[in-house]
DNA sequence: TTCCCTGCAAAAGTTTTGCACTACT
DNA sequence: AGTAGTGCAAAACTTTTGCAGGGAA
């Protein structure tokens, strides 16, 4: 009934050696996008859109700008935020605020999901469950209201850590 | 199946006139848990968090410090804060980031409920439905984790927008 | 060649903090 | 009297913007 889709600490880090076939192909994507706009794309770009697609899901600007400059340098706070409103601008990312203050982004996917969020040690989880979805629209329904997106966000403690005594 | 429990703009002003009697109530609750804590009841205190009952819900700090000063101009912004983090501390107050970048404080209820943030009019509907919980709890279950709270906002048009044409 | 893009620094917006003074208890 | 609370202003932090120079199309 639930479908488990991914379990990845907010901060991890992959980025190390090749980009993967994935990542080249939503860079072209992003290229495409980019020229139906009449926009260009610049290598500062495609440095921040490869690393935030190979890093995994659910990053802050703050750490995306680390990690980018750890392969280009040069790379300014501003291109940061200015790429990821880009991405997000082409259904490409999509913002969220979760507990704290800063947003973190993540990678666009094709299906929607929810995020458990690991309290102890703030591992990420993304689940799907379609009678969450069923019973919204009804509530909905019941409101009268026309339903266009939803945030759900459940928060406790994780199986791992609720083995583990401390931490 | 789903409780629908108020409907208030979220920019509600109704502080003119007296306090009311739930409000007098909730401030000694208020007195009382910060004698408990050995913190001190003062003046201020009292302005901002008879303010913020009487007001309704999901208020920001900014609106809050302008009701304030309406009727206590020397009031600061940094007591604002306090108050509200105090409020919070005792339980007595939530806070919650909607989409915006700045914080939202609602008063803490009896039970529990969920928001419906209408996008066109910014009307937020709090609703309750015991379907949703207990499918969170399913889902938890599944993951073998332990749930202590959720977030789930619903957002579209409400029912008044979807009748007029424009706005 | 034309604009878009970039980096820097400064600005903007929200929230926190340091400090001298005030006022509860 | 003693200690917590207050207002102010400055700091901290995240995100945005102005501008002069650089680069993609």
């Amino acid at each position: 009934m639930t479908r488990l889709e991914h379990s990845v600490g907010p901060g991890r880090t992959s980025a190390e050696g090749r980009t993967g076939n994935a990542t080249e192909q939503r860079l072209q994507t992003f290229h495409d996008r980019l020229k139906q706009r009449g926009l260009k794309s610049t290598g500062q770009r495609d440095d921040i859109v490869r690393v935030f697609f190979e890093l995994g899901r659910h990053i802050s600007a703050e750490e995306l700008y680390a990690e980018v400059r750890k392969i280009n340098p040069h790379v300014g706070y501003a291109t940061i935020y200015r790429t990821l409103r880009l991405l997000t601008e082409c259904d490409m990312a999509s913002e969220r605020h979760f507990a704290e203050d800063q947003a973190r982004y993540e990678a666009a996917g094709k299906h929607h999901h929810d995020h458990f969020i690991c309290e102890s040690c703030g591992k990420i989880i993304e689940f799907e469950n379609e009678g969450l979805e069923r019973i919204q629209q009804a509530v909905a329904r019941e409101l009268g209201a026309e339903l266009t997106r939803h945030r759900l966000e459940l928060y406790g403690r994780c199986s791992d850590c609720r083995r583990s005594p401390r931490q």
